[in-house]
DNA sequence: TACTAAGCTCTTTTT
DNA sequence: GAGCTTAGTA
C-alpha cells in the first residue's frame, strides 16, 4: 500500500491502524509494540491531511505522556501540534468545567479537592453526625463513595438502590448514603470537586446541557484515548457521548495491562467495544519491539495463567538475551543491600547509566531500604510516588492560603490556615465555627466575616476580624497582580515564611527551602509563555491539583528510578528489578482473600516484567519487618508461574521456606518516645525480659554480652567504641549479620 | 489555648 | 515505624 514517506517509521499493522484516521477504531497493542509511536502518527497523519489540530482530542493516562506525544508530534507537523487538546481526563475535563462550570451552578474558579482534603471533610461530617470513625472509617467512606461516582452513582441515586442500602445495614453502617448527600452539599456549598467530581459533573453538564455537548461534540471530530482498558464506566460514557456526532473514535489498549478496578476501571469496557460500534476496525499490535525473547517468553508464560484474555500472540524477533534472575535475601534490608550491590556492578561492567535502571515494588513503604544502600553506594536515585514535594505539610499550608484567597468558599483551605501560623483561634473557637455555618446554611468563611454578630464567639472575635482582614487584603489583589506577585506577599504577610525562617532545625530549614522552592515554581509558571494557557493564580492552582510525582520534570542528571509497578506503567529501562516477590506482598494480602483468583495482580507482574528491556532480576526476601516486628516471608507463587526456561537456575533457587524462623511476637509496648524527631530510651513498664536498658546505664552493656533488640532481636555484643553519647556496639545479630548500633538510641535489652 | 508525652492503629495500587 | 489522637500540664 502507497504511504506518505513521515509514516515509513512504522511496520505494516502500525501504519494501517495510523492511516484509518475516519470510523471507529481499536487498537489491541500488547506490551513493546509500539503504541505511543502509532498513536503519535496517526495525530500527525490527521493533520497532514488537513484537519484541524483544534478539532483532536487524545486523551492519555498521565500528563507526562501527554507531553510526550505532543512535542513527538510537533517534530512531525510543526507547531500547529500545541493546539491539540491533549491530557489525562482529569485535567482535559477540569479544563472544560472551567470554562463551562456556571451552568451547572460552580464557580468558575472552583477549588479540586485532593484525597486528603477529601478524608478531612469526612471527617468532619463524621463528627458532626456524632459517628464512630472507627466503626465508619473515612476512607472507606472515601472508597465507598468514589466507586459510587466512578458508576456514575450520585447520592440522588445511592438512596434508590436498595441492594446498596441493605449492603450498608448489613456491614453496621447505614448511613452512608446520609453522608454522601452532606459530602457532596458541602463539596457543593465550597465550590470544590474531588478527582471524581471532575469526570461526574462532565457527564452531568453534557446530559443536562444539550447545547455544550453538540458544542464539544462539533469541536472534537477525532476523538482517542490511550490505555482504554483503565476507563471506568464514567469516562466510557462521556467519550461515547463525545464521539456520537462523528464516530471518529480510535482506543487503545491492552487488556492483560488492566491493573486499576479499585479505581473503577472495568475491563468490559475493552471488551465491549465491538458491541458498541458494529462496523469496528480492529488493528492487533503483537510484535514486541523492546525486550529480548527470554523476557518476552517468560511474561507470555506467566500471563497464560489467567482466563480473562482477548486472543493474541506475542512475539519478538530479539536475541534470547540473557535469562532471568532470582535474588534471594534474608531481610529486607539485606535485600536493598543487594540490589544495590548488583547495580553498582552491572554499571560498571556493561557502562551503563543511572537512568538504565529501575527498582519496581508493590508498595510505597517497600522503598525505603533501596534508598539507603543506593546512598551508600552513592549512587544517585528518584523516588516516584508516595509523599510527593505537594503533599508536604508546608507546601500545603502555602497552597491552603492560596486557595481561600480564589475561593473564600473553601472550607477545607480554612481550616487547615485558620490558625496556622498561631494567631488564637483554637479548635473550640473552630468547633462553634463550624456550628454557626451549618445552623444559619452559609459557608465557615461568611461566619468569619459576620463574627461580631455572634456573642457566643467570645473573646475570638478580634482575632478572626484580624484574620478576615489579611484575607481580605490578598483577595483585592487577585485582579492587578500576577500568580508569583499574590504568593509571595501571602507567604510573607501570613508570617508563614517568617515562621519557618527562624526555625532552624533541620525539618524547619528544609521547611523554608520547599517554600522558597514553590514560589519558584509559580513565578516560572507566570513567565512561561510557550503555552498559551492563563498566567492566573486560579490556573496554577488547578494545574497543580492534577500534577503528580510522574509528571514532574527531571533536572537533567541520571538517577536509578524507584517506584510502585502501577506507576511504571508505559516505561521502559534496559534493566529492572522487581522487588518483594513475596507471598502477601505480591501477591498483596487483600487481593488473595478478596480476589483469590489473582487475575489483576498477575497482570500487575506482567506489567512489571514487560518494563525490562535487557535484564529482569525478581528479588524476594526471607523476612520482613511489618509494624516493627520481623516476619517470616515465602517466596511468592508468581515465581513458580514463570516457565522454568527462562530462568536463571545458577542464582539463588526458589525455596518455599523461610532461612530462619524469628521468634513468637511479644508485647514490647511503646514508650520509647516515639514523637517525630526523637528516640529516647526509656524503661517501660510493659517489658518483662529481664533488666531494662536506658542511657544512663550503658555501662552495662559489655562484649560478649547477649542482648535483644526489639526489631532485630537476638544478638551478641562483639565490640565496643566510643564514649557516653557516643558509645556504639558492634552486634552480630541471628539471622541477619552484623549491625553497629549507637547504644543511646538503640532499643536493647540485656538478654537473660 | 498551646505544648508534650504517651497511646493507638495501621499498610495496595492513583487521578 | 509514623502519623495522629488523647490526656495531662503549663
Amino acid at each position: 500500500m502507497n504511504h506518505p514517506p513521515y509514516l515509513d517509521k512504522l511496520n505494516e499493522v502500525q501504519r494501517q491502524a495510523a492511516m484509518q484516521i475516519n470510523g471507529p477504531v481499536m487498537i489491541i497493542a500488547g506490551a513493546g509494540s509500539g503504541k505511543t509511536r502509532v498513536l503519535t502518527y496517526r495525530i500527525a497523519h490527521i493533520i497532514k491531511q488537513g484537519n484541524d489540530a483544534f478539532n483532536i482530542l487524545a486523551l492519555t493516562f498521565t500528563n507526562k505522556a501527554a507531553r510526550e506525544m505532543k512535542d513527538r508530534i510537533e517534530t512531525v507537523v510543526g507547531p500547529e501540534a500545541r493546539n491539540i487538546w491533549m491530557g489525562t481526563f482529569h485535567s482535559v475535563f477540569a479544563k472544560i468545567l472551567r470554562i463551562e462550570a456556571e451552568k451547572i451552578g460552580y464557580p468558575r474558579d472552583f477549588t479540586i479537592y485532593d484525597t486528603d482534603d477529601a478524608k478531612s471533610l469526612i471527617k468532619t461530617i463524621l463528627k458532626e453526625m456524632n459517628l464512630d470513625e472507627k466503626l465508619y472509617k473515612p476512607g472507606l467512606v472515601y472508597n465507598r463513595i468514589s466507586n459510587c461516582k466512578n458508576s456514575l452513582i450520585t447520592h440522588k441515586e445511592y438512596i434508590k438502590i436498595p441492594e446498596l442500602l441493605e449492603a450498608d445495614a448489613s456491614t453496621g453502617r447505614p448511613l452512608i448514603s446520609k453522608i454522601f448527600a452532606t459530602y457532596s452539599s458541602r463539596c457543593y456549598k465550597a465550590g470544590a470537586m474531588d478527582f471524581d467530581d471532575l469526570l461526574l459533573n462532565t457527564h452531568k453538564l453534557f446530559k443536562e446541557h444539550i447545547d455544550v455537548l453538540y458544542k464539544y461534540q462539533h469541536k472534537f471530530k477525532f476523538i482517542m484515548v490511550d490505555e482504554y482498558q483503565d476507563t471506568n464506566l464514567c469516562q466510557y460514557m462521556i467519550v461515547k457521548s463525545l464521539a456520537s456526532m462523528y464516530e471518529n473514535i480510535c482506543v487503545v489498549g491492552d487488556d492483560s495491562q488492566s491493573i486499576y478496578s479499585f479505581r473503577g476501571a472495568n475491563i468490559q469496557n475493552i471488551l465491549n467495544f465491538e458491541k458498541d460500534y458494529p462496523d469496528l476496525k480492529v488493528f492487533k499490535l503483537e510484535h514486541n519491539y523492546r525486550s529480548t525473547a527470554n523476557i518476552v517468553n517468560a511474561s507470555t508464560s506467566i500471563i497464560a495463567n489467567n482466563k480473562e484474555r482477548l486472543d493474541k500472540n506475542i512475539y519478538t524477533d530479539n536475541p534470547d538475551g540473557e535469562k532471568i534472575r532470582i535474588f534471594r535475601s534474608p531481610s529486607d534490608n539485606e535485600e536493598g543491600k543487594a540490589i544495590a550491590q548488583s547495580i553498582f556492578e552491572e554499571k560498571h561492567k556493561n557502562q551503563l547509566s543511572n537512568s538504565d535502571f529501575a527498582i519496581l515494588y508493590r508498595t510505597n513503604a517497600q522503598s525505603r531500604a533501596f534508598e539507603e544502600s543506593l546512598r551508600k553506594h552513592n549512587i544517585k536515585y528518584k523516588v516516584y510516588g508516595g509523599i510527593s514535594f505537594y503533599q508536604r505539610k508546608e507546601i500545603k499550608d502555602l497552597l491552603a492560603y492560596l486557595r481561600l484567597v480564589v475561593n473564600p468558599n473553601d472550607e477545607e483551605a480554612l481550616k487547615r490556615i485558620i490558625n496556622y501560623p498561631a494567631r488564637k483561634i483554637g479548635g473550640t473557637t473552630i468547633d462553634k465555627l463550624v456550628v454557626l455555618a451549618s445552623e444559619n446554611d452559609v459557608t465557615m468563611m461568611e461566619i468569619v466575616k459576620n463574627a461580631h454578630m455572634f456573642s457566643i464567639l467570645g473573646s475570638a472575635v478580634a482575632h478572626l476580624r484580624d484574620f478576615n482582614i489579611m484575607i481580605s487584603s490578598f483577595q483585592s489583589m487577585l485582579t492587578a497582580k500576577n500568580a508569583y506577585e499574590i504568593a509571595e506577599y501571602v507567604a510573607k504577610q501570613s508570617t508563614l515564611l517568617k515562621t519557618l525562617y527562624e526555625d532552624k532545625t533541620v525539618e524547619g530549614v528544609s521547611k523554608y527551602e520547599n517554600i522558597v522552592e514553590l514560589l519558584n515554581s509559580i513565578k516560572e509558571f507566570t513567565e512561561d509563555d510557550t503555552s498559551e494557557s492563563e498566567k492566573s493564580l486560579a490556573a496554577f492552582l488547578q494545574e497543580i491539583a492534577l500534577y503528580t510525582d510522574a509528571d514532574k520534570d527531571d533536572d537533567g542528571e541520571e538517577k536509578v528510578t524507584l517506584m510502585t509497578i502501577h506507576s511504571s506503567k508505559g516505561l521502559e529501562f534496559k534493566h529492572v528489578y522487581v522487588v518483594g516477590m513475596e507471598e502477601n506482598l505480591f501477591p498483596s494480602q487483600l487481593s488473595l482473600s478478596s480476589r483469590p483468583e489473582l487475575e489483576e495482580e498477575r497482570r500487575l507482574f506482567y506489567v512489571a516484567i514487560t518494563r525490562a528491556e535487557e535484564q529482569l532480576t525478581l528479588s524476594y526476601a526471607t523476612s520482613r519487618f511489618k509494624y516493627g516486628n520481623l516476619i517470616p516471608c515465602e517466596p511468592s507463587r508468581f515465581l513458580e508461574e514463570i516457565d522454568p526456561r527462562y530462568l536463571d537456575m545458577s542464582a539463588a533457587m526458589v525455596k518455599r521456606e523461610p532461612l530462619f524462623k524469628p521468634k513468637e511476637n511479644q508485647n514490647y509496648g511503646t514508650g520509647y518516645g516515639m514523637n517525630v524527631g526523637k528516640t529516647v530510651a526509656k524503661p517501660q513498664a510493659s517489658i518483662k525480659v529481664s533488666e531494662n536498658f536506658s542511657p544512663s546505664d550503658s555501662n552495662l552493656i559489655r562484649e560478649e554480652q547477649v542482648v535483644e533488640h526489639q526489631r532485630f532481636g537476638i544478638g551478641k555484643v562483639l565490640k565496643l567504641e566510643g564514649e557516653g553519647d557516643n558509645r556504639k556496639a558492634l552486634i552480630e545479630f541471628e539471622g541477619l549479620g552484623q549491625k553497629t548500633l549507637v547504644l543511646k538510641f538503640a532499643k536493647l535489652m540485656i538478654h537473660p
